[in-house]
DNA sequence: CATGAATGAGTCTTCATTCAT
DNA sequence: GATGAATGAAGACTCATTCAT
């Protein structure tokens, strides 16, 4: 039971605190309270987590890390480039849909971090857009997409609609699914990686 | 010069606020900061807004006061709903993009604000709205749009793309300009109000 | 009255610091207890000093700038180089009598601070090794002392013997006055310089 | 081995502590820290010491009755007074050289301890007192030193210059050994004590 | 109007100590 | 006895806000 309730224990810190940081917002959102949501001591969280600062890195870590796991096999199921960044991105917004507190977290709370911005962003993000930039190269090795086009510009214009379309989904009321949204959105991007358009971010947001 | 000097160190009050609010974020940033970069004291601050608070909501209204004002005028000279809509986009947007501070307090730093999400925001947009609304009834009215759509529902689509183009910007490097991809947008967008494509906000975020 | 207020607060402060210091030793007193006794509210505290560390150097800082400024015009009203050493030793001792408390602070207190043993110490106390120094330079030049005893070692002597005069002082009943003792010791030391027994730190401490 | 397991943790935590409390001081060493160097958990310090104040007073004790109890026989085997003391002196300070953490403890981080200056040292040091006294008595029965002169006073002076010969030390760059040192200063107490010098406490420093 | 020194409530973080295992 | 996770009191420091000048 002993490592058990430790890892437990974690977890309801981390809960606690992604409810309040979305609730209140990182800075109005004091340890105490998260300690009290989580039934332990103010101390008792910094057993398991550095500092406040480092408690909102940990919650994109773990979620993050999380997820990417469960994504490789997950998209290997798939068929073509097209199809697997469709899936991809349907995992990504369902994800956040599962659980509206983190996805707030993570298009909200997070992007004040600067040491989460200037850091821990660039390492650990860069891993998802390496599944996005593999998966756009695979498509133009296969002769799906153009490969006129460089694969990472795409990456990040790819990144982008998904991005937005959470954010989006998080500051409205949140009465749909935004992955049901990325069929369309997908093919005005896919089109204009397929076809010649000119300027496929503009049909990013 | 009496008043003259009254709005004028008002305005850089504003003016600092909004530098050190989008570099640092709001909660970082300290009234004495502020004070310093605008040239005044700590206390003067305190004559001119009643709280930080209230100084970031200055901000919005302030630059939604002068938007609106100058948007109206320019609306009439245009034909068209369409093309009202897309001058009402372009003006929105290059009124951000004009000042990149502006446009990060308002897409990033006004969303933590409770107060502003819960009361001000609602309150001072729906001026803004109630134009697009009206835009939208007007095409309905004159045949160009469809009139079994809700004209709210639409607006609320309408305003969230721009929002989200906006936030998009932001949030970028910033080596483009969002109101050069209004119209292929605002063609999704409006080819949903005018045919009877399935899924209008399938295009939103 | 505005900066006369200013210093006369700083003193106050430093004041109550240094009584607090002195009674419960540097880590039992707190930020809070130094500003009550000042009459201050605690973050006014740090209008004046920027940390509980550097609080305790200032008191240092303070006195050594205020007994050196003193210092050099007595010494030149004496004649031998004996005699001045004496008188110097003499004001030293006199200026920490005088004041109980800042006595226990510089004698025990100032000890603990890593930051003032690393850095102020070398760099604030040096002056006043060159004082010492000068002197023994002096006496030495007048034939009045060996040459063939580098002076800095003499000097480290010298001041040494000072300082437990002054410890020593501290820490006992304090119902002499250690100035007293002056004499005896500087004979001892001095005669040591002066003829050629062996071993002049033999007689230090 | 159950015992000697006992005794010998028990040593390694106090060794830990007198290490810790050298190089750090006694408010900056923290618990966990001695715990972790004498390779045990935290709370195994307090099944041997009551709290990290005892602990303090611990090393003190401790050193002392070991010092104590060694000393008396070898005292024995000495002939006057006067070389009785010379013993004692060079025990004293071999047996903190032997050790400078130990010293460094003794000299300095034991002199913030409220409790053992006003109560441990009080009543512990008073045997060591009391062996030096008893010399000083022993010296005047025996016509050895001048028996108008309180032993008490004496006492004190003499304990004063052993341990103000031990702070220097401590302080200094312990190139030397205090020991060696002892002879020149006895000679001036003993001189001060046997002739008619007019004052004795003025080589007490 | 303007100032900026003063305030003191608020919070993160530390760490001696406890106690269930 | 031994452990080390948990506790929670304590304290340094910050900063929005006030108000006497």
């Amino acid at each position: 039971m002993a490592k058990e309730n430790r890892g437990e224990k974690r977890d309801r810190i981390l809960k606690s605190a992604i409810a309040s940081f979305s609730e209140h917002g990182f800075y109005r959102t004091r340890i105490c309270d998260i300690a009290r949501a989580a039934g332990v001591a103010d101390g008792t969280v910094y057993l398991y987590f550095e500092s406040k600062e480092q408690l909102l890195t940990a919650i994109f870590e773990d979620s993050m890390t999380r997820f990417l796991c469960g994504t490789r096999s997950e998209l290997d199921a798939q068929g073509s480039a097209e199809e697997k960044l469709h899936r991809l991105f349907e995992l990504h917004l369902d994800a956040l849909c599962e659980d509206e507190e983190l996805a707030t977290v993570f298009q909200i709370e997070l992007r004040h971090s600067q040491r989460f911005m200037k850091e821990t962003s660039r390492t650990q993000l860069r891993e998802y857009f390496e599944i996005i930039d593999s998966l756009v190269r695979e498509g133009q090795a296969a002769g799906e997409f153009r490969d006129d086009i460089d694969s990472w510009v795409a990456t990040r214009v790819l990144f982008g609609i998904l991005d937005q379309l959470a954010t989006s989904w998080v500051l409205s009321d949140r009465e749909y699914r935004p992955s049901t949204q990325i069929g369309p959105l997908l093919d005005v991007v896919i089109g204009g990686i397929k076809a010649c358009r000119e300027a496929p971010p503009a049909a990013t947001p």
